[in-house]
DNA sequence: CCATGACATCTTCCATGGAAGATAAATTAT
DNA sequence: ATAATTTATCTTCCATGGAAGATGTCATGG
């Protein structure tokens, strides 16, 4: 598995122009720019979690817990809503770093049904330290654009965000 | 599994100034609303892809396909490079579009390593038909925005895009 | 108080993709 | 010509996540 050219997406775009005329392809210039790039970005910001032994996806977990504050503990709904994957997903997530001691699931006295997710000390320590890298590593992948267009690009990404929702959802 | 407020990544931006006052969580107003972003558009961009019974990971190879143009002929390497997954994936995919006979797998002449997949009428009919609603479907997604904010936003795509490749790869 | 429905989490099953090795064919060096 | 290397694809195994149903708990109405 390769890499491509810069800006393949153009090309694509004209490849479309030439095969089907009757279309506007121009729309994939960002959405389709949105996926690569997410992905690119994805792959350059996994390896201290896989280092850590961690799935991305686990980090976010530890993530929502450590930031929320102490006592770091949320319910698997609110994990759920909050990293956008499903309760099952969650569990499952939870199950991993609770193997490796990140974390610790407890009853919640209020409610019998849900169980909060809580960070234990090494969990909080793992993360601290993970997050201080990987904003490190974001921060670097961003520093090809100048302060005015990320702050520009954040601000076409939210108002892009804001529409989509009040479509519908 | 439910959705979630406007704009949460300032939300976990404040989150962080507030738990790790030391760090500078400024990235992810980029960085997170991109993969925000990303998973809400492809959510909406799906649904047409399921009701043809395909993955939107098998559509990409009809895709792929039908944009070389005619004999709509790709090998697997050629198809693993533009789809950016790797050529295990890729195998697994023409495996079920050539079981819905949408595309067939030939022996290359010049090489009999290679197996070039190529379209079938059926195959090039399905891909014409979901690339218009495709197209459509992303257009309508980013109606929200003007024309100008549209061009920015792909043109800041593209800048951080092409600041990652040079970068390293 | 008990029955019914709502709710939170977990379990099971399935689909997908990556990683690494296997297989087959082409290329290169001797 | 043949052995070694490279290349292209496929296979196998594993990890992850979604969907839907199961389980246990709470809330509400009679």
């Amino acid at each position: 598995m390769e890499a491509m050219q810069p800006d393949p997406i153009a090309a694509i775009v004209d490849q479309w122009k030439r095969e089907r005329p009757d279309l506007d392809a121009a729309p994939m210039l960002v959405i389709g720019r949105l996926f690569r790039l997410t992905s690119a970005l994805d792959q350059r910001l996994r390896p201290p979690f896989a280092a850590a032994g961690l799935g991305s996806g686990d980090f976010d977990v530890l993530a929502a817990l450590r930031r929320s504050g102490a006592p770091y503990a949320l319910s698997a709904g609110e994990l759920s809503r909050t990293v956008l994957v499903t309760t099952g997903a969650i569990t499952k997530r939870v199950d991993r770093l609770e193997a490796r001691g990140l974390v610790a699931r407890s009853v919640d006295r209020s409610d019998s049904r849900g169980r909060l997710v809580t960070l234990t000390p090494e969990g909080v320590a793992l993360t601290d330290e993970l997050i201080a890298v990987h904003l490190d590593n974001q921060r670097r992948l961003l520093a090809g654009l100048g302060e005015d267009e990320r702050a520009r690009l954040a601000s076409l990404l939210e108002r892009l965000a804001l529409t989509l929702t009040s479509d519908d959802d």
